[in-house]
DNA sequence: AGCGATGTTCGCCG
DNA sequence: TCGGCGAACATCGC
């Protein structure tokens, strides 16, 4: 699930439950996710704090101490969060969980193990040290600023929008949602693409973040006329229907229509 | 039973 | 140096 606009939704959503609350302890159930810092450390940042904000930087969440630092959440193909009352067993699937003076939680789940729990003493220093590229839907990410961060880039439009080192964000479903859109095949090369294509692109694909953050990135409230929920074998293009056509490109499967979106 | 899945990383190769 | 490719990671559902 986790792209941009679903990272958007947990933000959302640890913002709605988990700030400024006392955090009594951390549960650590499994160390498999936690990376670059110790259980013991974890509880010595945290226990005794709260949490007062977060932020997003492409598909990682940073969950702010009042005290300084911040937990660096990474989910994955399969995490999530869940807030709920202490008592009986987390979630299948918790990891690690938060808990507050309140009696309640914050879980996070992790099913297949794929994410990461790190901390960051500061999130601008943290990001570059991952070479994270900007926020796709940051403010300053302009047209003029897009187009440099492509310049030179040589292969496939998909791979480089999909590079969290170019721009952090997008995966594998929002970049064939943009590519849907702007009707370009997911393997055209970069040096290909003319300014016009690539003013394009941005433009799509800051509507289609921003549209679908505004759903929460719930998949099942996109636009009729979006490929999101529409990939797979058995769909047709929303624009001219015909049949969806499947291929591997930078190591994912694309789905694209090959009638909308010209080979190149 | 086997394959693929919304992600990242590593080694190998051109 | 950059990118493509396959494998690995762990788990579940079709």
């Amino acid at each position: 699930m986790p792209e941009l606009p679903d990272v958007a939704g947990f933000k959302q959503y640890l913002d709605a439950t988990s700030l400024h609350q006392p955090i009594a302890t951390v549960r650590c159930y499994d160390e498999r996710l936690v990376e670059g810092v110790s259980k013991r450390a974890l509880q010595r940042r945290l226990a005794g704090g709260a949490l007062d904000g977060s932020v997003q930087w492409g598909k990682w969440l940073f969950a702010r101490l009042d005290r300084g630092g911040a937990l660096a959440l990474h989910f994955g193909m399969s995490g999530q969060l869940a807030y709920e009352k202490q008592g009986g067993d987390p979630p299948e699937h918790s990891r690690l969980a938060l808990e507050f003076a309140n009696g309640y939680r914050l879980a996070v789940l992790s099913r297949r193990v794929l994410g990461r729990v790190r901390w960051a003493e500061d999130v601008e220093t943290f990001a570059a040290e991952q070479e994270l590229g900007p926020h796709a839907l940051a403010e300053d990410l302009d047209r003029d600023r897009f187009v440099e961060l492509l310049a030179g880039k040589r292969g496939s439009i998909k791979s480089a929008l999909m590079n969290q080192s170019v721009i952090a964000g997008i995966g594998n479903v929002y970049s064939d949602e943009i590519l849907f859109q702007t009707k370009i095949h997911p393997a055209r090369a970069v040096s290909d693409l003319d300014a016009a294509d690539l003013g394009r692109l941005h433009k799509a694909m800051r509507r289609i973040l921003r549209v679908a953050c505004d759903k929460g990135g719930d998949a099942r409230k996109a636009p009729r006329n979006w490929l999101l929920g529409k990939r797979g074998r058995d769909s047709s293009c929303p624009r001219c229907g015909a049949g969806l056509t499947g291929a591997t490109v930078g190591g994912r499967t694309a789905w694209f229509c090959p009638r909308c979106q010209i080979e190149p």
